[in-house]
RNA sequence: UGGGGCGUAGCCAAGUGGUUAAGGCACCGGUUUUUGGUACCGGUAUGCGUUGGUUCGACUCCAACCGCCCCAGCCA
């Protein structure tokens, strides 16, 4: 019977909780926590991070805490935590009554640094930054003791409370570790503790100017919450020895960090520091932007949540440096669009054409599935008259050989209308087609003809009286090369944006019932791709964006025949 | 060159001494189709960084070597 069961997802985090849990490790129990630093918005990166934390938290029976880390008042602020939130419980998960912010635990942290001085783990160094980098020593060569590592308890604990009272300068005294400056671990030359910052915290406002560091603030913080399995991406692995050290020293709830690798993703950028920059030098048009990949810019372009989820779930959890293609996250969006947006048709780059044959001033109601592969969508009415619009690529004057579309004297369908037969194209006087006649075939009203003949393709199409203007905001990748930041000799991380990663349409002309959509849910434009309202449409003017486009075999064969 | 990690197909990734080395994406064929979409069928590692060793048997154990990533913020 067992065999027949689906095979549990399997990495080596969730290995490791179930052999935890197994062997009743903290009573069996099972917490995570997400702990993002709020001065920025969350990306899909994050997003592996979310899914790993709460997923796990989930198919154990236990719990994950949001818990904010802001330890450092001059790049925090509130509207990065409304952000961070609203992203999180737009992914699909929820922490319940656990939100927490490390900042709640400043008392704590503070009474704790105390009793680290007063058993002389801890001492108050008069260095400045430069000398205590300086002092760290190389790499394979110890570092050098601080001259004021030997303070007396009392001294510390005087000094540090004057630290505390304001009565230093930014950058005059830090707290340090009293740990070992010959440590082949860097983190544990005597880190530092605390630094003297006098500026207002988001939340404390002006109640401290020393602030703890995230190495002494992270580990007590999960250690506080009784967090038995604190993940986080492989380059804190080198902080895992200090994150013990501090919980050991204290004595406290022993936490455990474990480290998978973070997510890299082809043709695109996920370190906060550059989508920052992105944002601030004005590449793009903010943290939503529909081509950054942050939650709120994905939301905005149309990703769905369950299409990041499945995203995650299937680029899997390891230790091994890896970069994802790009094109598996776009195939989890279509596999779940595909089955949730309804169609309709909209022609991007219209060209004209006139039924001769078909009565002038007659307009029709043909009716259209909204979605073929779900029946419960229903169907809809759609206008039908002598002149259209189709998309101008959909013709060719002299069709090479596996151009199955429109050409003169050859019949296609119109989806859901009639077979037309392309009779003649007008031009204009620098040769291009501007107008096209056809005829049409009144027995194959719906799409298909009595005789049961063939035809080798079906065109979208949108009746010319009745259409609706709108714009539309093609996007392609925001980076042009694969690996966004392999940078060539004497450029910069810059010069790999893509140039062509925003085109707008602006006289793209939809059907009717597009028009009325009123809504942000995904539609897909016949043939085209999965689109959605965008926030900046108006009551005058539609505005979509492209979510993604559909696979297209011909556009690809054609790129591969130049 | 100190420390911490990692190397299985183009990209992810299972595999923990005995199986024809899972699965997905991508790619290549084909079937169905009123979306050149979807769905479905089939193909794609004599090989697991390299070289030795242990063993009846190694992707799995051992050794050496090679390669890649991370760490010297009063950032997280």
């Amino acid at each position: 019977m067992a065999d027949l069961e689906p095979k549990a997802p399997s990495d080596f985090l969730r290995t490791i909780v179930a052999n935890d849990v197994k062997a009743g490790t903290h009573g069996g129990s099972v917490i995570t926590r997400f702990p993002p630093e709020p001065n920025g918005y969350l990306h899909i990166g994050h997003a592996k991070s979310i899914c790993i934390n709460f997923g796990i938290a989930q198919e154990f029976g236990g719990r994950c805490h949001l818990r904010f880390d802001d330890t450092n008042p001059c790049r925090e602020e509130d509207e990065f935590v409304e952000g961070i939130k609203d992203d999180v419980r737009w992914l699909g998960f929820d922490w319940g009554e656990h939100q927490y912010f490390a900042s709640d635990y400043f008392d704590q942290l503070y009474a704790w640094a105390i009793q680290l001085i007063k058993e002389g783990k801890a001492f108050v160094c008069d260095m400045s930054g430069e000398e205590i980098s300086a002092s760290r020593g190389r790499a394979s060569a110890a570092g050098t003791e601080s001259p004021w590592r030997n303070r007396s308890v009392e001294e510390n604990l005087d000094l540090f409370e004057r630290m505390r009272n304001g009565e230093f300068d930014e950058g005059s005294k830090t707290l340090r570790a009293k740990i070992d400056m010959a440590s082949p671990h860097l983190q544990l030359r005597d880190p530092v503790m605390y630094r003297i910052l006098k500026a207002s915290h988001h939340r404390t406002g002006d109640t401290w100017c020393i602030y703890p560091m995230y190495d002494y603030t992270h580990g007590q913080s999960d250690s506080l919450e009784k967090i038995t399995h604190s993940i986080c991406t492989l380059e804190f692995s080198d902080h895992r020895p200090l994150y013990d050290w501090y919980i050991q020293a204290l004595g406290i709830f022993p936490s455990h960090q474990y480290e998978f690798a973070r997510l890299n993703m082809t043709y695109t950028a996920l370190s906060k520091r550059r989508l920052k920059g992105l944002v601030d030098e004005g590449v793009v048009t903010g943290w939503d932007d529909p081509r950054m990949p942050t939650l709120a810019g994905m939301r905005r372009r149309g990703y769905t949540p369950e299409a990041i989820r499945e995203f995650c779930k299937r680029i899997g959890v390891a230790k091994a440096d890896s970069m994802v293609d790009f094109a598996l996250l776009e195939f989890c969006l279509r596999e779940d669009l595909n089955k949730r947006a309804s169609r309709y048709m909209a022609v991007l780059d219209p060209i004209k054409v006139v039924i001769d044959n078909y009565p002038e001033g007659q307009v029709e109601h043909l009716e259209a599935v909204n979605n073929p592969e779900d029946p419960g969508a229903g169907a809809r009415q759609v206008p039908f008259s002598r002149e259209l619009y189709i998309e101008r690529e959909d013709f060719m004057e002299n069709p090479p050989k596996q151009f199955f579309r429109l050409a003169p004297g050859r019949e296609v369908r119109l989806r859901y209308a009639y077979f037309i037969t392309c009779t003649s194209a007008v031009k204009d006087a620098d040769g291009n087609v501007t107008e096209l006649h056809c005829t049409y075939d009144p027995a194959s009203k719906g799409g298909n003809s009595p005789d049961g003949r063939k035809v080798k393709s079906t065109l979208h199409w949108v009746s010319a009286a009745e259409a609706v203007d709108a714009e539309v905001r093609l996007y392609d990748v925001l980076f042009a090369k694969e690996n966004a930041m392999e940078v060539e000799e004497g450029k910069t991380w810059q010069d790999n944006l893509n140039p062509n990663s925003l085109t707008v349409v602006n006289n793209a002309k939809i059907e009717p019932a597009l028009a009325r959509l009123g809504s942000t849910a995904a539609v897909q434009f016949e043939r085209l791709g999965y689109f959605c309202l965008d926030t900046d449409t108006t009551e005058a003017r539609p505005v979509f964006n492209r979510t993604v486009t559909l696979r297209d075999t011909w556009a690809k064969a054609q790129q591969a025949s130049g």
